[in-house]
DNA sequence: ACCTGAACACCGTTCAAGT
DNA sequence: ACCTGAACACCGTTCAAGT
């Protein structure tokens, strides 16, 4: 966490544009957003690009990291508001939300829950694992929702709700509903209790 | 469904080579494998492709529509084997492995339940939504399921479920464990009998 | 009637030259 | 130290020329 040495101010500007019309364009279009469109829009030659972010993840998670955690700050929120089960539903749903309407969340979102990724590689994974697991115990320790399950397993079964919340319209309509139903299915058995 | 005029030998030696090619290509790699190259693999000329396959969504589900049409099979005997609510899991779940094993098959099968798909475009969707009415409306009147679900909605569940699946490994190891809180979750209310 | 492959457009990525 | 943009590689798609 140093503060590495400040950058000169026209990298740091040129940082900073990049991030703002990355995040735009990854809204816009998806992850798959032309890398050169980006540049251009930014006014900087590609290699800056390439320079500040060397990977098309980078960017991305650069560019929606104040998103993510805005998204943990919300978790703790909830939990202050309302009951543990309710508050993890809550939560998942803005979460599922956040996914659908800006499109390059998903991915950014995806990848962080997806099977290799280095707790380390990512910080927004790191974000997303400790809300969820804050929730998660939570709600187990109330006794709304099963034992046997792992906290990103809900963040992986969220995503599975997203996914197909997208099929089923171009906007988020379903995800209420697609949520009660994992929820539902998330409920301990009835004789077990 | 007139049989069109039979097509000249050369252009349906290469016509199957393709279809061959692409299959293992999509298998392979997705659905965004390259298609210059599944061309060279059939030893033709990149237009051929083209003629035959105007869009890479013809291809991919040419090359996969048999396998589609098994599951259809499969959904009938499935069906004569299994009390209704049995024979609708272990049919989702085949077709959660078949999403996962064949790569391709996933992108096929949610443009397939996707929202704008009409179904006079896909062959694909038709059979897959033909199977799934067939289940689903047999569980219904059995009652292990609930009321208010669209058959359609089954399969975008489902194809949510082979997300969150790939994301927990790269192979299918969650499908049976992630599918069963789906079907938890679908079950009719405890008091609503 | 069908096939071929060159041609074009587009995008990601690198790197030599510039400040 | 950082930026630029030309250069290269790769891919999708079209179409004139060939059989």
């Amino acid at each position: 966490m140093a503060q590495v040495r400040p950058m000169r101010a026209d990298a740091r500007r040129n940082y900073d544009r990049l991030l703002k019309v990355a995040a735009e364009a990854f809204a816009e279009h998806g992850e798959n957003a032309s890398l050169d469109d980006i540049a251009k829009r930014a006014g900087v030659g590609s290699g800056t690009l390439y320079r500040h972010f060397p990977t098309r993840q980078a960017l991305l998670e650069a560019a929606y990291v104040d998103r993510i955690e805005a998204l943990g700050t919300r978790a703790d929120e909830l939990a202050k508001e309302l009951p543990p089960g309710e508050a993890l539903a809550e939560w998942l749903y803005e979460v599922c939300v956040g996914t659908i309407q800006v499109r390059g969340m998903k991915a950014l979102l995806g990848s962080a829950v997806a099977d290799g990724s280095n707790l380390a590689l990512t910080a927004c994974g790191t974000h997303m694992k400790g809300a969820t697991q804050r929730l998660v115990e939570a709600a187990q320790r109330e006794g709304t929702l099963r034992q046997d399950i792992e906290p990103i397993e809900v963040l992986r079964l969220a995503h599975g709700v997203s996914t197909a919340s997208e099929l089923a319209d171009g906007q988020g309509k379903s995800i209420r509903r697609y949520l009660s139903l994992l929820t539902n299915g998330l409920r301990p058995a009835a004789g077990s209790e």
